[in-house]
DNA sequence: ATCGGCGCTGACAACGTTACCGGCACGCTA
DNA sequence: TAGCGTGCCGGTAACGTTGTCAGCGCCGAT
């Protein structure tokens, strides 16, 4: 029963397989796409036979099919002023989405947005192309809404990751940047701090409020006036972070922690540290960070950090993705993040390790 | 004759618009490819219909009928040793692929394959989803032979992007970088240096040995015998960089030059020769690495490296691709690269900015 | 024993485009 | 004037897959 394609180098197709594993193609299809009703020995017998013709399916036929293309299109974006830690934060989430995509058997094609340019310009141009079944937006265009109302406007559904703004604009997975920095804001507390400093994000992220938020709760719940001179404005760069740093060593009441929205602020924060060490209130500090990329935790194992669910994140986006274009009905989903506390963050009188 | 469409918000087919200009929809395709044999006021009026129902090819029925899929795979790689380094090399590539994917009217899959798992088996999964009509090989897989005689089985063309070892295999871009780091190293002798140093790059890494044999033949050439103390391992991260220069800086005799092989090292060597600027070899050591990356660039303005033609690297590629994927003839290309002169390096007594 | 239902499978018609071929005028040649 | 190429256009058949529906067994219930 085995045909023989012997020198032809056309690709096998799903009536080829179908030949081979004596069904009709109509069977084969189910299989692939892993619809119920196929006996387990048939399945089997197709799954055989695709992996004996190497077939792989055709996505121009399956797009046009009226059905689904298995691509999946992540939006991101490219700016003038891209930072290496952008690079972590967005591979780190693409990485994820891509492990996800290669376990439910599709693709992610990767889309870039200029920051510059119209979004709507922008979105006609890339959605001109091939047919994607989902979008997935990420931070930080996901707070932009012309960009959502351009997306949701060719049918497809959007997902947004970690979203800070109108959350109830589509389905989008995330975590509570504002409970995290309360929490450590209260961990630094805990530990006898009062005079606790922080560095904040870039203005145009989201979660750089969200995560300023949490720290003026967390103070003001514990009874306490913020001095506005220890809430410093950083852009998540290892050298706003120095220079943030260095500025409230420079204070005649310096404070004996600095919380930094991002762990590269962080490292930056250390430099200072480090580079006036002679100062006792300098040796002293602790220093506390946010996001917890392994990348940057390579270089500082023992930084006390968020640990930010961010491939999570990315599995969950992409579950939730999975499940819109089938047509399950799917909620936003909040992930836990986690407090890793290490040795940069001690006592206000100790010494700490970092 | 202008049927009306109203409430239907579905997409505009050819045959919407053959309707709309009274012809053929055959006609309508042959005005859309542009094909010979059309009279030029039917052109005209079918060019007039496309613009006023707003339409656009669909790109799977395209593939299918034509034989694309309009979607190009780029494989790359994810490993635990994952460094801030390499991302901004793979987002540099990745964001140049896709703005040329956009221009091209195609679509850019980026699928993963994991550094400790077999191979063959990594690509058998991966080929198995959506049809690519190329692949795209970034380093460090790029030298994997195993990786590339699995991805040429399944028939579509394989573009190598900066290769090291058996470049006659496969259509590839890249620079010379042997030249690159030759000239580098002249440039330094020509300013006086004779004690040039080189800290080299991932062991693994193809562009690591090709850059380290530049700097011998230079120092060979110019009639030096190269002090082997002078040649320091290092693994293209800053920490590697910072230590390299320590141990250089602690030599009886140490150099009054440093050829990082990559940008992050040179700023690791920055560090090392800040922190010991009270001494005379340390605040007179010139400087210089290798890549060019915007993104390090753009926290030390006056480095003296070698600007990589990374984005061009990528445009390439995908022309390349392209160009392979409709049959046309391609040769293997070396892109240009430029020696940017900062000021991080000067004669050997002076002392350089950086 | 019969019937309804259900689990499984196959036939057929889409989907929007390009490839291939056939037809209709028109003008040129013999 | 018949014949025949040639420019222009239209019909029809692919391309490979999914959706829809019908059919075929088999089982349990009546």
């Amino acid at each position: 029963m085995t045909k023989d394609v012997s020198l032809s180098a056309r690709k096998p197709t799903i009536k080829d397989v179908a030949t081979q594993a004596g069904v009709s193609f109509k069977t084969v299809s189910r299989v692939l796409n892993a619809e119920a009703g196929v006996r387990p020995d048939v399945r089997d017998r197709v799954r055989a036979a695709v992996s004996a013709l190497g077939y792989t399916p055709n996505l121009a036929a399956r797009g046009l099919s009226g059905g689904r293309s298995r691509l999946i299109g992540l939006v991101t974006y490219a700016t003038a002023e891209a930072f290496l830690e952008n690079y972590a934060y967005l591979m780190t989430l693409e990485t994820g989405l891509i492990e996800r995509c290669q376990a439910l058997g599709c693709s992610l094609a990767v889309e870039i947005v200029r920051a510059d340019a119209e979004p709507e310009a922008e979105i006609r141009a890339l959605t001109s192309g091939l047919t994607k079944d989902a979008f997935i937006l990420s931070p930080p265009l996901v707070d932009n809404m012309r960009i959502i109302a351009a997306l949701e406007a060719t049918g497809a559904p959007v997902v947004r990751i970690a979203p800070t703004l109108e959350l109830d604009r589509c389905v989008h997975v995330g975590m509570d940047d504002e409970a995290a920095a309360a929490d450590m804001t209260r961990h630094l507390l805990a530990l006898g701090h009062r005079r606790i400093a922080l560095i904040s994000g870039h203005p145009g992220h989201g979660a750089a409020e969200s995560r300023r938020q949490g720290y003026i709760r967390a103070m003001r719940t514990a009874g306490l006036v913020i001095d506005p001179g220890l809430i410093r404005q950083g852009w998540f760069t290892e050298v706003s972070g120095f220079e943030a740093t260095m500025a409230l060593l420079d204070m005649d009441n310096p404070p004996t922690a600095v919380f930094a929205s991002n762990d590269m602020m962080a490292v930056g924060a250390r430099r200072a540290a480090r580079l006036r060490s002679d100062e006792p209130a300098a040796a002293c500090l602790s220093i506390a960070g946010f996001d917890g990329l392994r990348t940057v935790l390579a270089g500082w194992p023992t930084l006390t950090t968020v640990r930010q669910p961010l491939t999570e994140m990315a599995w969950a986006a992409l579950d939730a993705a999975d499940a819109l274009v089938e047509g399950r009905e799917t909620a936003s989903t909040l992930l836990p993040y986690s407090l890793l506390a290490g040795a940069s963050v001690s006592t206000p009188q100790a010494v700490p390790i970092g």
